[in-house]
DNA sequence: TCTTCGACTGCTTATCTTTT
DNA sequence: AAAAGATAAGCAGTCGAAGA
């Protein structure tokens, strides 16, 4: 690339044009220049490849041989050139077979990926999906690398510096297992807090939102299991008499589970993908992302 | 950080030179 | 003599260095 660094590209069109018209007027009026804005370039063009490149003839201007050779890969080498800045084409997924990674929770895997997957799979038959562990520290890295195409996170306390869109609003209700004898009917606050039950903490911990709203009130329940994914959370109270306060969309269709008003109000939470700036305009992304957003 | 200034570039028009 | 190409002069825009 080095010999291009004192090289005008604008100068290769312009010599394109010449070889074609082998005429300096008609170049000009091609390139919609002057024709001594033309003449100019031929003699750049002359001075740096070293060779006169076209001599006036019996019948206008004629190539040298270097000229002649010049003519083929400089026309292949400027056709590519024009494709590699041309817009992007539009994405294809019929015909697509790219990978898609995308960093999600068990939460966001059946709330967000699982609806739209069927679809996927309908019309983007050879592209592939591989879910990845949501690591919110390293989320902004991941997608800046390419790591990632898409995560999913609650919109409050998502990673800086990433473009994002909003998919749904979350509630929490309070679940557990069908003909669970003290589901019959909505709870009051003093049955809620005696029922036994399941949080969903990364951590290991005993206290969620629901328990600061209760504080707040005066009570406080029985957490009897933590667990740090919800999908084993939805499992162990469908397996028992436990009880929990579970994202609504993850609980709603599942033929196992009594879903009930719970007696508090439990603050619910936003869903928001996220990618890089990166990949903002690139027409695959956007037909990825319309798709989902259209799925929720 | 913003402004100014000079060098440089690439074009134009006008004109000269060469070729047919 | 006409047509085509080359050169000259001038103008506008850009860029980097220097100064406020």
């Amino acid at each position: 690339m080095d010999n291009l660094r004192s090289l005008d590209l604008n100068l290769l069109v312009t010599l394109d044009v010449l070889l074609a018209e082998q005429n300096v007027t008609r170049a000009a009026q091609r390139l919609h220049f002057s024709q001594p804005a033309v003449s100019v370039h031929l003699a750049k063009l002359r001075d740096l490849l070293g060779d006169p490149l076209l001599l006036p003839g019996p019948r206008g201007m004629r190539p040298t041989a270097r000229a002649e050779a010049l003519r083929a890969p400089l026309r292949e080498a400027l056709a590519a050139l024009s494709k590699a800045v041309a817009p992007a084409d539009p994405f294809d997924p019929a015909s697509a077979d790219r990978t898609w990674r995308i960093a999600a929770t068990d939460y966001t895997e059946s709330t967000v990926v699982l609806p739209m997957l069927g679809d996927l799979r309908a019309v983007a038959p050879n592209t592939r999906l591989a879910l990845v562990e949501m690591a919110p520290a390293l989320m902004t890295k991941q997608a800046e690398q390419g790591d990632i195409d898409l995560a999913f996170h609650t919109t409050d306390g998502s990673p800086e510096g990433l473009r994002r869109r909003t998919l749904f609003t979350e509630r929490y209700v309070l679940v557990g297992r069908r003909e669970h004898p003290k589901l019959r009917r909505r709870p009051t606050l003093k049955q809620f807090c005696e029922l036994e039950h399941v949080m969903v903490s990364q951590s290991g911990g005993f206290q969620a939102g629901t328990d600061e709203v209760l504080a707040g009130l005066g009570h406080a329940r029985r957490v009897v299991l933590s667990v740090p994914h919800f999908l084993i959370a939805r499992a162990a109270v469908a397996a028992s008499d436990l009880v929990a306060m579970a994202p609504e969309r993850l609980v709603r269709n599942d033929p196992a589970l009594q879903i009930v008003t719970a007696p508090i109000d439990v603050p619910g939470f936003e869903i928001s993908m996220l990618w890089h700036e990166r990949v903002h305009r690139d027409p695959a992304h956007q037909w990825l992302r319309e798709r989902i957003a259209n799925a929720v």
